[in-house]
DNA sequence: ATCAAAACCCGCCAAT
DNA sequence: TGATTGGCGGGTTTTG
């Protein structure tokens, strides 16, 4: 599992070194995303291990953001050749081409076991590294035809968030930038931290990201009806339960109109839409983790009949179960010319 | 893939 | 008088 490497591998060394690429005409923003979510120490969480996080340029220095202001970089680019993850945020001219001695650099991160990031626009300087061929990738959408047509051994994919292929992943506009790092956190030190560092942010520790994105339960709303929050509660509990409308209502002393009512408004969706949305989840955890077959997770998640299983199921995520697992399973495998660690 | 039955959702409105 | 409740109708979705 892809998971447990990176975990060996960050634990074989003192810490875990993230990498950005900082220039002249370089987004703030996307750099402050990375620092943010990799550079700000968090020891509230306790993880294992954390993060080291340091800028490096081709030309180290003052260097102008399009910002009204400038970073200063320390490091030059020889610093990736040992990073554990290196960040690249959007080029500055989609048309451009990196430098030689920035690709080589690319490369060899690459090469040496470092995981590979780009943010919006950066995925032209991955391509042009090379390290896109034969790969999916998404880059931000107003750019993706032209990243298709610069590089054609690409296969770009707009509509998603971010792309993950282990080892490179790349991440669409700017805002993606989040999701993508988040899902690295994830990744790195599973979903119960990566949901806090995202309730720090205060963001969504997941969106919804196209039909493949794969992604897992958002940081639950705080409820302040208490009889919803029961309600809620009663569905994590019984999911395997049929949790009719008016069973649930009966539970909660509410008339099943109320319930409905309330629900609406505590949490923006339906009851039926949101137990719904539970099994799928409970379902999908089971596919990841478990080696249950279909119906049995089909029946644990009180979605007995199989096939209605496989009908919503396919709905939500956009591949059915079986593929499902296949693709997560086939995900987790430590990235090709990885070193030892 | 199709379909009848069941369940759900929600605007409406009288009763509280 | 204004807010909340809960039953009803029936269009929509889910089920098996």
């Amino acid at each position: 599992m892809i998971v447990m490497f990176r975990y060996d591998r960050a634990m074989s060394r003192s810490a875990h070194r993230v990498a950005a690429l900082v220039f002249d005409g370089l987004s703030p923003f996307e750099l402050a995303i990375a620092a943010e979510v990799f550079g700000l120490p968090r020891p509230e969480l306790e993880a294992p291990w954390w993060y080291e996080f340091e800028v490096c340029a081709e030309r180290p220095g003052r260097l102008q953001t399009l910002g009204s202001f400038d970073v200063v970089a320390t490091n030059g680019l020889d610093r990736f050749a040992s990073a554990d993850t290196v960040i690249v945020p959007g080029c500055p001219d989609v048309h451009g081409q990196p430098s030689d001695e920035l690709v080589a650099s690319l490369r060899e991160a690459h090469a040496g076991g470092a995981r590979v990031v780009s943010i919006c626009t950066g995925a032209f300087t991955l391509a042009a590294a090379g390290l896109l061929d034969g790969k999916s990738a998404t880059t931000h959408w107003r750019h993706a035809p032209l990243l298709a047509r610069r590089y054609p051994r690409v296969t770009v994919t707009a509509d998603v968030l971010y792309v993950d292929h282990g080892s490179i992943l790349t991440s669409a506009g700017t805002a993606a930038g989040i999701d993508l790092c988040l899902h690295l956190i994830r990744a790195d030190h599973g979903e119960e931290i990566a949901n806090r560092v995202a309730r720090r942010m205060v963001v969504a520790a997941h969106r919804e990201g196209g039909q493949a994105q794969f992604v897992e339960r958002a940081v639950p709303p705080t409820i302040s009806d208490p009889a919803i929050a029961d309600a809620i509660a009663h569905i994590r509990g019984n999911l395997r339960e049929p949790l009719t409308l008016r069973a649930l209502a009966a539970c909660v002393h509410l008339s099943p109109r109320q319930l409905s009512r309330r629900f609406s408004a505590a949490t923006g969706s339906s009851p039926g839409e949101w137990i719904l949305r539970e099994r799928l989840d409970a379902g999908r955890a089971l596919l990841e983790r478990g080696s249950d077959g279909i119906d049995e997770i089909a029946r644990r998640v009180g979605l007995p009949n199989t096939s209605g299983f496989r009908r919503h199921f396919r709905k939500r995520y956009g591949v059915p179960p079986a593929r499902y697992r296949q693709t997560y399973r086939a995900g987790a495998r430590p990235p090709a010319g990885s070193r030892a660690g």
